[in-house]
DNA sequence: CAGTTCTATGTAATCGATTACATCAGCCTG
DNA sequence: CAGGCTGATGTAATCGATTACATAGAACTG
């Protein structure tokens, strides 16, 4: 550490003053050609890196964003991290992450702590009070919360649940089941009422089950639906994780999809097309997601510009597959 | 940002130095007792929070270690990165991630930036030379390339493929087809070795296939397989994807598993245990990875202790599940 | 009670970069 | 050729924390 390459070393080493160095590395249009070749030629020779606190410190901005997901082993996150940090990273900022349910102390300290410029949240469950007291620009992205005040990106919920049940009354099914997300989530509120307003107005006979967007929640919604005086003939479940479980008990109760009931998701998860049968599902298009976040941020954070407070909403996108079929008639 | 509190406007309200208030925060028993609780009050009521960039710069430690993983996308690093980030947090780290295939220069720079304490490494492919530079401790996790010359972590992945090829073996396969992770992979090369290790150790006929870890690899091994002239009756994947993906085109080409052929895994991804038929893999404890891997490089940074060049291996542990079947005699 | 030790606090140097301002050489212009 | 201008570079202040050293007062000791 201590005998680590400053810039004073490469100064010195090619015979100019620090303040040389810093320019001819950060604009090299004001420093002389001669004089800029000595300097790059000095950085190579000694390997010199710059010192990041010391830059951050004193241009008073860290380079970097922060992603906070509310639980980083959920699968559905990877590619939308991946994605940011693809974007960041050309952009030269480096990408920190963290656990949105740290504990609000924790994350106040997080937040503040004065080494991100932005912030890229996908937790739509934090305290409100806290997250409006955030002095960095901040990002929603696929979750979100009205309290926060804040920009954001998602697919539009509601809209994506119409299209669900349109699919499956347009196949003839005319009592369905949706197996909702967890209680106190948005995208779950969203979604269920994006689903029973389409059915309602299609005046058909919706069924509601509390679940949860895991392999256990579809796994618990399969027995709640087999002990059904009159079973609904299709499903509409709140995640693709939740659809496999719902699929997989099934087959394990003796049924059989989409013979015995049609299943529809919602992510389309990397999975969704190999799963058995291949799931029908609403497609969330992680990467894009990702990716355009991030450059609104990231953009905003470069060229100073105030990221605004405009939502965008990406149209829904429903990939049939094998899971969900006509009902027999 | 420039409205900032900083530790100069705490000193001014509590009416002591800046040194002082320093103190009071971070060994609170060589201040008094009253001055300790005035200026805590203080803290309070001019909200303040310390500044990052400042206090690593002096320290001359960034607090922060960074994550680099091949492909951020590929889902079988979230719950990895979830641990990880589980025990930084505890410990005040900050983590940073990134794509460890970024290229050279890029990942040099993000390494040598002074912003990260130390390594955590999934990838067993960069170039060795630039690896050995870095002058951070460095915990290589999963993959690993021993030219490195690092301490990791890692399951015994040979072991491992004994025990896949022990347990199709007690069924009574005897002509067993391994379809490989990707070529240049350490983790193929070690999986494969085992395999025919185990095979020619029992005397079995091996049959080997070069494939990759998706999904997409067990597909086109599916077919490989079908169009055998005496096909293996067992199948062992280089990964769950890869099982998922053969599994899934076996269906598709009209077979059924284990019906009429075994197939296991490796990894044991949340989704192997619902898949159907649930499948039979080797358990890769990934949490436990995470943790004990981040737990190793935070316990040294913290102590100052060199991380030594241990390695470790986590015995393998096979989970027997309904993808493997006797063979009917 | 003088001298010593200990405790609590303040003063100011320091970490390594960036950049406002100063300086200086060379050139142009009237 | 004096004066102004331009372009290249150096000097030193600055970002906001930590901490070695200095200091002052209290407590203790013989």
């Amino acid at each position: 550490m201590s005998n680590r390459v400053r810039i004073a070393d490469v100064a010195a080493a090619a015979g100019v003053s620090t303040a040389t160095v810093s320019r001819a590395l950060s604009s090299p249009g004001v420093v002389g050609a001669e004089t800029r070749e000595r300097v790059m030629a000095a950085v190579l020779a000694t390997g010199y890196r710059i010192n990041g606190a010391a830059r951050d410190l004193r241009m008073q901005q860290p380079r970097a964003i922060l992603v906070l997901a509310p639980n980083l082993a959920n699968t559905f996150f990877s590619r939308i991290i991946a994605a940011i940090q693809n974007v960041a990273r050309q952009a030269g900022l480096a990408v920190q992450i963290s656990d949105s349910r740290a504990g609000t102390e924790v994350l106040e300290a997080i937040v503040q702590s004065g080494r991100a410029d932005g912030i890229l949240l996908l937790d739509g469950a934090l305290p409100p009070d806290m997250v409006r007291n955030w002095t960095l620009p901040v990002m929603q992205l696929c979750e979100w919360n009205d309290g926060y005040a804040l920009p954001g990106l998602r697919i539009d919920n509601s809209a994506a649940a119409r299209v669900a049940v349109d699919h499956l009354a347009d196949l003839g099914h005319g009592h369905i089941l949706h197996v909702a997300g967890p209680p106190k989530n948005v995208l779950s509120h969203t979604r269920q009422a994006g689903f029973e307003a389409a059915m309602s107005a299609r005046q058909l006979s919706a069924v509601m089950h509390d679940g949860g967007f895991t392999i256990a929640a579809g796994t618990a919604a399969a027995h709640v639906w087999a002990d059904m005086a009159e079973r609904p003939t299709a499903v509409f479940t709140a995640s693709d994780e939740c659809a496999f479980g719902f699929i997989s008990e099934c087959y394990r109760l003796g049924f059989r999809v989409p013979r015995d009931v049609s299943v529809i998701g919602f992510d389309d998860v990397d999975f969704a097309g190999h799963f058995i049968p291949p799931l029908t599902t609403i497609h969330q298009p992680r990467a894009r997601l990702g990716r355009k976040a991030a450059e609104r941020l990231v953009g905003a954070l470069l060229n100073g510009a105030p990221l605004g407070t405009g939502y965008e909403l990406i149209p829904p996108h429903l990939v049939v597959r094998e899971s969900t079929a006509a009902l027999p008639r």
